[in-house]
DNA sequence: GTTTATAAAAATGTGCACATTTGGCATGGC
DNA sequence: GCCATGCCAAATGTGCACATTTTTATAAAC
């Protein structure tokens, strides 16, 4: 039974990745807000493993860039400044001039059937006002554009952007009635089918632009606090008063 | 005196930074071959410090990809295929192009001045028949391309993937006589002068290529083993019998 | 009432002992 | 002679106890 637990010092290699996997993901889901202290012995509690594994898992999140770890002080959920905000979606318009110089190298027919159909998805969900398939829709669709290159260190970068800002738009007014626009989405589509590098790089530009400048700073940060509450929604795994 | 030896659970915050930093540097100078096995037991001895140390610093470097992390089989320095280190390669010369996109909008004389000046270091060095100075700067005059953006996510991708291609020089074919032609860093600069982005992107480009084709997969892979020698030749720390 | 100093409590960092797993080697069978 | 099997040594993984540091709480002083 899987439920059992580990005797002593016996090996449980999946109990890692599990925890890794549930912190990632709260993280990615905007459940843990920015500046959220992450001590380990709750979450050796909640997660009913032993203290080595969390802070395991902990620094290696340090290493990845998704928690600030300081030396002594334990883990914290990273507060992005507005320039840390701007550099990233920077850095995103820049990956994507490069790749869209890239792709209209490689435009056939496939791709742009492809993306076609993805655009025809995100209509359907704009129009039958779904938010939350809007917004996994809109961050695919710059995924697609990667991918398309096939190739594994550009995909990497972008994943790091999309997951760094994931975490951004907890702070920075995530979600207005700013449905990343489809018809720009579209306008990229069109200038890659036209081979045109110039237009393509054009419109993504303002596309970003367009999505950056409804970003503000949000002082009053909530920084959410029970973890119990976080975890537990996640994965109702039973605690033990130790 | 600094070289005490630490008594028992003693604080001790530098030497994992100095581990980890000579394990770093030997690998991106090339000490370290492809397919070397990291054992934990021998570094701890080597560098004198507790076999949990090396274990941090071993799991860090897998974190940040530099090495290869098997599960109950140790840390190995990874043997890249021909297709990474083609990815590698593309994946520099796509992100060039969105930088190049980028950084003609901000030319100014400062910039053309710095990038000139580079070159004629870049020269200098040629002319005086000096290698290790040559491939230095010519890696720098990409880094300084980069930098001149101010945007820290695209440098460190940069960096990321500049220090994996240091590592897989050592295998294919690092330093024959491809003293990558300052000529057409020359050219880049001179386009960049120019507000021309189409000739920069295309010259960056053929830059790449270029480089690129002289890569040869070598099957005979040396994969250092005398890890002592590596490390004591950067390290000259005395260790102790245990 | 605000601030500073001190002590207690909690959290982080580290070495160590031991469990588990892997790799090599010898022995035996075909 | 070659391959399979079992044993032994070495390496990796993990919990635990304890040292160190940080944080909090309490009390004293201004």
């Amino acid at each position: 039974m899987a439920t059992q637990r580990r005797r002593n010092g016996k090996a449980n290699p999946a109990e890692d990745e599990a925890v890794y996997q549930a912190i990632l993901h709260a993280l990615l889901e905007g459940k843990l807000k920015a500046g959220t202290k992450l001590a380990e012995p709750p979450l050796a509690d909640i997660f009913g493993v032993s203290r080595e594994r969390i802070r395991k898992v902990l620094h290696r999140l340090g290493a990845e860039r998704r928690l600030e770890m300081i030396p002594n002080r334990g883990a914290r959920v990273p507060r992005p400044t507005l320039d840390d905000v701007r550099s990233v979606y920077e850095a995103h318009r820049v990956l994507e001039a490069g790749v869209l110089t890239q792709l209209v190298r490689h435009v056939d027919d496939a791709l742009i059937e492809k993306l076609t159909a993805h655009l025809t998805e995100e209509r359907a969900a704009a129009t039958r006002g779904d938010r939350a398939a809007s917004v996994r829709l809109s961050g695919a669709f710059h995924v697609h554009l990667v991918e398309a290159l096939g190739n594994a260190e550009l995909s990497r970068f972008l994943a790091d952007l999309l997951s760094r800002s994931s975490v951004m738009v907890s702070v920075y007014e995530p979600a207005t009635d700013s449905i990343c626009a489809v018809d720009e989405h579209g306008a990229i589509v069109e200038a890659l089918r036209a081979r045109d590098v110039a237009r393509a790089i054009a419109v993504s530009r303002e596309h970003f632009l367009h999505v950056e400048s409804r970003l503000h700073l949000d002082d009053a940060v909530p920084a959410s606090e029970d973890l119990t509450a976080v975890f537990g929604a996640v994965k109702p795994k039973r605690r033990k008063g130790r």
